[in-house]
RNA sequence: UGGAGUGGGCGAGGUGGUUGCUCCUUCUAAAAAAGAAGGGGAGGAAAGUCCGAACUCCACAGGACAGGAUGGUCGCUAACAGCGACUCCGGGUGACCGGAGGAAAGUGCCACAGAAAAGAUACCGCCCUUCGGGGUAAGGGUGAAAAGGUGAGGCAAGAGCUCACCGCGCUGGUGGUGACACCAGCGGCACGGUAAACCCCAUCCGGAGCAAGGCCAAAUCGGCCCUGAGGAGAUGGUCCGUCUCAUGGGGCGGGUAGACCGCUUAACCCAUUGAGCAAUCAAUGGGUCAGAUAAAUAACCACCACCCGCAUGAAACAGCGGGGACAGAAUUCGGCUUAUGACCCACUCCAGUCC
RNA sequence: UGGGAAGUCGUCCAAUGGUAGGACACAUGACUCUGGAUCAUGGAAUCGGGGUUCGAAUCCCUGCUUCCCAG
C-alpha cells in the first residue's frame, strides 16, 4: 500500500470546497470536525483546515501535517472514495500521538457505517 | 571571586532506519500522464509592515502654491528615518549610554499659587520728603520657571553703579573641510520657557502596487459580419426585386473560469590583497544557495551527546522521569523595530581578596 | 499578500496640553404592604511600554488587539 497524497488526492477548488459544506455530513472527533461525502470517483480527496484561532503560523501548518501523516498512515480503513475536509481544533497540540490515532481510527469506522447504510 | 558594560558567533542538537512532500536534471519515449535514478529545499529575525529602493502600469510642457518627511558636522550608500567618525550638552564612581537647526521674523500658550509669567505704573518692604509725591529692587513669600551668580567697594537706601572671578553676548585673531575649540579685546547685560504649539530656514518627495502587469483562452449570455432553401410582414393592382423580423450554418473581436510568463543571477555570497581611524570602496579568484499556490522541510522509532529534577553517595558513573526558545519563504533587495532557550568568543569597567 | 481605520467606567458616547464628564446598567438608602417608577448617595475607566513637557486621554516613537477593503 502507497502512502502518498498527490495533488490529485487533495481539494483545491473553492466551488468544491463550498459544494462539500454544503452537502457534507458532519462528524465531530475530540481533536478535529471532518467534514465528508461521498464523491463517486475512484480516489478519496482531502483537505485539512487550520484556522487563525489554533495559533501561529508554524502551529497551523504543523497542525495539517500531523493530520495529513494520520490519513496516509491509515488510508485503507476507509471504504468507499469520499471527499473528507477535516478542521483541526486546538487541543490537537496537547494530545499524545496514540490518541490522535485512536480519535482518527474511530471517525473512520463511524463514516463507513454512515455510507454502507 | 562577585557584579556590570560593549560588540560578535551559533541557534528544527547529532547519527541511522521505515514512510512521505516540493522543484530541477537524465532515462523509460516521440508528446502528455505515470514511474525510476541523482541533486537542491526556510530565518536571524523569514515576523511587524515602520522607512528606503528596484521592477510594472497610469499621469506629466514649464513654473508657483498646498501637503508630507528629515534636521549638530563631515563622510559612506542606489536610496533611507540607516551606518561610521568627530563636535557640544546631559546621566553614570566607571566601562559606557542618551540627546541635537532657528525663540533678536512673526503669532499663540504658560493652569493653580503669586505683586508680577515678559519689553514691569512693583504687593509687603527699604530710603528721602515741602506729605502732593519721588527714588529703589537688597530681603520676603509663590511657583516647574521670577529679570545674571558669588564676594568686595559704594550709597540717603540701593542698583553692573564700580572692581575681581564665573556665566552671557559682540568683535578680531589662530587651528580645523566643518560642527566647534583656544586666545585677546569690548559690552555692562531690559530683551524668560515652549518649535514631539503654529511657524521660519535648508534638503528631499507624482500616484498606485506582483491580487502590479503581460500573454493564451473553454462554457454560457449578449454584440458585429457573411450566408442557404423556406416562413411572416412592408412596398406594389400582381409576380420578380428590395427592406425588416424570427430561425439554421459559418466566422470575428472583447472578455470570465482556468493555464502560462512575471519568478528568481542579484546594489548576491565566500576568500585574498590594497586604500581608509571606520562605515565602505577597488582589484583578482571562486561559487549558484527554496520557488510553493487550500500553499512543500514532516511523522514515527532506536542510539548517542547536552541541561534540569529525584534517589544513592565524599565525589563521579550507571538508574528513573522530564526538557530543547522565538518562530515558517509568497516579487526581490537595503535598513529599523519587536520576540528569543541553551551555549561560545573578544575587549573593557567597578568592588573585594591574595601575590 | 498588499492597502486602510479605530482602541476612554460593564455598554454607548463626551472632553483647547491644566480636577477625566454624561446616559444606561450596578450597589446602598429613602418612598411603598411588596415590586416597578421616582429621589438621594456611591463604586467603577484613558489598550501596554518608553519619550517631549512644570504637567499627556490629547503631542512623538514603539508594541498589542479589533474591524474594514482588494479575488
Amino acid at each position: 500500500m502507497k502512502e502518498s497524497i498527490s495533488p490529485k488526492e487533495r481539494i483545491r477548488k473553492k466551488r468544491e470546497f463550498s459544494l462539500i459544506y454544503k452537502k457534507g455530513n458532519r462528524y465531530r472527533g475530540k481533536y478535529f470536525i471532518i467534514i465528508y461525502l461521498p464523491n463517486g470517483g475512484s480516489q478519496s480527496r482531502l483537505a485539512v483546515v487550520a484556522g487563525k484561532k489554533i495559533g501561529n503560523a508554524v502551529k497551523r501548518n504543523k497542525a495539517k501535517r500531523w493530520i495529513k501523516a494520520l490519513y496516509r498512515r491509515n488510508k485503507n480503513l476507509l471504504e468507499d472514495s469520499t471527499d473528507l475536509i477535516f478542521i483541526a481544533k486546538e487541543n490537537i497540540f496537547k494530545a499524545p500521538w496514540k490518541n490522535l490515532q485512536k480519535d482518527y481510527a474511530k471517525a473512520i469506522e463511524h463514516i463507513n457505517q454512515k455510507q454502507s447504510m
